[in-house]
RNA sequence: CCGGGUGUGGCGCAGCUGGUAGCGCGCUUGACUGGGGGUCAAGAGGCCGCAAGUUCAAGUCUUGUCACUCGGACCA
């Protein structure tokens, strides 16, 4: 087995364990963009008078996912490499992200705390696998003002020695278990080729860190909150994931076990969107963790951890998007509906515009009326690559009648409704807007799915196709 | 760390064998427009990455340097 994993990790591969008997292969590496179909989209952007044309995203997904980023005004680039500003509007995404998931963990259970962003040196080197891991990828800090430190800390690549140096302090009994934390933060690593959300050097997250009383309670609360993650994925991102076991040479350094949520992307390429990992007590022993048990003996506490980082927004590009531009399940839309009034200038085109406005506010739909004076073909274009869900179209014609044009940013397709109930007529096309992105991307997964009987069928395969491998030969 | 490439208005680029900087988009103002990226007019905006050198003269040539980028290596 040891033999074949390094055959894959030489092609780049991940391998992973399905939670049943399956392992599944799955192409993993991080995109990069290649310089070749750029010129051409320029020369296509000047012919056409498009004002940011995108490249098609079977020409070049990578070239096709920065053009988005940037044209959707998710990010900017700043002058740190690896380091990028996140813009009110993919800040906004996020947002959405952290009130769901901070709902979900509360619902659980957890609290939030937060932890200093300095590791000391010493700390970080308390677990040998840990630091093994991770000392190659952080960020020291040597000077305070122009002094010299008397010891160097690094900027936290993931905080597991904060948290254990801390429980140390407040845990001495079997009623102090379990500890349910988590916090939001950034963290820094090093990394040398970067992407924005999918491999940054600083970048967004949550972790949880718990601790438990027997290693069964902290089994079960590292599937529980992988569980947490697969629901978030596919109830709200509507983005269906695999759960599935890291191999050893792929699981967080100093866990026991590492499990994943793997979503396939529209390439056929996996990304990994969530982790949760189980670790034994091995970190309460390299920190002296220790409480009293109900029999009066001193025991270690058993241990987890688990996570989601903005790694989750370029999962939701590359699983929805499309030519046009981003699409965004509507749970963490910034904007759910657009309003564009059309012949605005004309009297009371922009009254009704703000009418529809509010009513829809009112009903709980985040929504924008850009009442700007760009063209209405321009904002068309605009808000397509932003992925808001729903366009209305309201103008004279519209008013007269009673109704207004909605559009659907998945199919394009164009309906006349009513004004009437346009509440419930919205609610309900976001619904099944949200329902089509779920069956779109299964369909994708399913057709890039394949199964092999053998080794060395799956050797030839890999080769041919992109795609999800099942494998029945490996117990 | 190794190799290739690129640095010129906000963005994307042109600028040949040296002669003192131009195009498209965007931006500003106004008018007409408006149901798929509108039209016209008038404007604003540049130490040509940085430093030294060659020259009567450097965006252009030479050297150095810095930054970014692509590929490789490295990387949970």
């Amino acid at each position: 087995m040891a033999k074949k994993l390094s055959f894959f990790a030489r092609l780049s591969y991940g391998v992973f364990f399905f939670l049943s008997k399956y392992i599944i292969i799955a192409k993993t590496t991080i995109y990069k963009a290649e310089n070749a179909a750029r010129k051409d989209v320029e020369q296509m952007s000047k012919d056409k008078k498009l004002v940011e044309a995108i490249t098609p995203i079977n020409e070049d997904f990578a070239r096709w996912y920065t053009d988005i980023v940037k044209n959707a005004e998710l990010i900017d680039y700043s002058s740190v490499k690896g380091c990028v500003v996140l813009r009110p509007y993919g800040y906004a995404i996020w947002e959405n992200v952290q009130r769901i998931l901070d709902g979900m963990f509360k619902e659980l259970g957890h609290e939030n705390v937060y932890m200093p962003m300095f590791i000391p040196e010493s700390l970080l080197q308390k677990e040998k696998d840990h630091v093994e891991g991770f000392a190659p990828e952080v960020a020291w800090v040597t000077h305070g003002g122009t002094e010299p430190l008397a010891e160097r800390m690094c900027v936290r690549p993931t905080s597991e020695t904060l948290f254990c140096e801390h429980y140390a302090h407040i845990i001495q009994s079997y009623r102090d278990l379990p500890k349910l934390y988590n916090q939001w933060c950034s963290v820094v690593r090093w990394e040398k080729t970067t992407r924005p959300f999918l491999r940054s050097r600083e970048f967004l997250w949550q972790e949880g860190h718990t601790m438990h009383e027997t290693s069964e309670e902290a089994v079960a609360e590292t599937t529980r909150m992988l569980e947490c993650y697969r629901e978030f994925a596919e109830d709200y991102l509507m983005m269906p994931v695999v759960c599935g076991r890291k191999t050893d040479s792929e699981k967080f350094a100093g866990a026991e076990a590492t499990y994943t949520i793997e979503a396939m992307m529209h390439d056929g390429k996996a990304l990994q969107s969530g982790t949760s990992h189980y670790f034994g007590d091995g970190f309460a022993k390299a920190f002296d963790i220790t409480f009293t048990a109900r029999d009066n003996t001193l025991q270690h506490p058993f241990q987890t951890s688990w996570g989601v980082s903005t790694r989750i927004i370029g999962a939701i590009i590359m699983t929805h998007g499309d030519d046009n531009g981003l699409i965004l399940p509507p749970a963490v839309a910034p904007i759910q509906v657009v309003i564009t009034p059309v012949a605005q200038h004309k009297e009371g085109v922009l009254e009704a515009a703000a009418a529809l406005k509010k009513r829809l506010k009112d009903a709980g739909i985040r929504v924008l009326c850009d009442d700007t004076d760009n063209s209405p073909g321009w904002k068309f274009a605009q808000y397509e690559m932003k992925g808001v869900p729903i366009r209305l179209e309201i103008g004279p014609r519209d008013i007269e009648s009673g109704n207004c044009v909605l559009v659907r940013r998945d199919n394009g397709a164009k309906e006349v409704v009513a004004l009437a109930d346009i509440e419930s007529t919205v609610h309900t096309q976001l619904d099944e807007l949200a329902k089509a992105l779920f069956e779109r991307a299964l369909n994708n997964r399913a057709q890039r799915s394949f199964t092999c009987a053998t080794y060395g069928e799956l050797e030839k395969a890999v080769e041919k196709d992109v795609g999800f491998y099942k494998t029945a030969w490996c117990g």
